[in-house]
DNA sequence: TTGATAATTAACCAAGTGGTACATTTATCA
DNA sequence: TGATAAATGTACCACTTGGTTAATTATCAA
């Protein structure tokens, strides 16, 4: 059964809900078809579970973070460093997410799982950020939310992008990931943003 | 002809390539389904040719705005609050370029009109940078490139993931939209990126 | 051992879907 | 005006694909 799920996992990520041939999925496993549809019931369902264990791994590993050890600025400096690292060698998961975006979020809400997790990573930032407040190094006047969607903004859309920015930018692109942005870049730019 | 491609535009912004239906872009045109087929060869004929249209019409906006009229800071300022209105406002834009990554850019690759377009945009934040550096008010080290990937990242994404981030952070995020940074923000932080 | 439930296999199917054959009409223009 | 090509309407098809039916085997408590 999780041999179905990270069969899947590929194969969603790859192709998208659409694209994704459930009789590929099963070729692809040592067990049958017959046997997705015993566990997840359809297509769909094996999708939302999919997108359940994505979401569901990547708070576990931010989770893995000890942020509050660190000076307010060192914590944040991390993690920048952390999620861009991330995204960067979990291309899956944002092409999941993207396709996720593509049909408007209809199946993750679908899921009763996602609602839980929806806190932790907004409460590690509130932490770090009311620290850094007491503190006097960061700005007033921000939310968790603006943290966390700059820092994703940032080291999201450089993979995510990847594809059709090497094929736009061809030749002008450093050879190789065609990551753009440098992780130092990332990392400055959220500094002063968030810094005093 | 332009009444396939726009019909077919939203179609497949709305459901990416796989899940887009030939009939039902037929059905909401006044052609049929064989003039699809009599003009674009194929459902990928027609797909590229949707992306091929939505990159040129992106182009040509690009291209009326006057920036060398303004002084580099201003110029750049402008940039961005444009960049940002025109993500916020075509969001199928957005959509048809994020399912088109999905992907890996397969289909943006087999065109040929994709690579004409590549330098304006570059060219552009290329001479306001140059402008800019001559007067002392930027910073050396950057690459037009990297501008370009800033700007992006911050106006795309706030578009592209406004629904997994509007489900994840439901009653944390804005009302409406969902736009978690505001534009305001996003200048802020690209001037201080980029301006001494 | 038995009875019942869970797990698995293999063949099968109905509907959806991209694409076409072919006849016909409408523009083009020498 | 007649010939040639371009544009269209209708009906159709082969194949893919999500999903199922029904029969078989492992599991295990009583």
């Amino acid at each position: 059964m999780s041999e179905i799920l990270s069969v899947a996992t590929k194969e969603f990520a790859a192709k998208g809900l659409a694209g994704a041939r459930i009789d590929e999925i099963a070729a692809a496993t040592r067990t049958s078809k017959r046997m997705i549809y015993y566990y997840f019931g359809s297509k769909e369902g094996l999708y939302v579970a999919v997108l359940e264990a994505a979401y569901g791994r990547m708070r576990q590993i931010e989770a893995d973070l000890h942020l509050s050890d660190l000076e307010p600025a060192e914590a944040l400096k991390r993690l920048v460093e952390f999620t861009y690292d991330h995204h960067q060698s979990n291309e899956e998961f944002i092409r999941l997410v993207m396709s996720e975006n593509v049909q408007r979020g209809e199946y993750l809400a679908q899921s009763k799982e996602i609602q839980k997790l929806n806190g932790s990573a907004l409460q590690t930032i509130q932490d770090l950020y009311t620290r850094g407040l007491k503190k006097g190094v960061f700005k007033k006047s921000l939310t968790p939310l603006e943290i966390h969607s700059a820092i994703s903004a940032l080291t999201f859309f450089n993979v995510s992008n990847q594809h059709t920015f090497g094929l736009i930018f061809k030749g002008k692109t450093p050879q190789g990931k065609a990551q753009t942005l440098k992780k130092t870049q990332v990392v400055d730019m959220l500094m002063s943003y968030v810094c005093l």
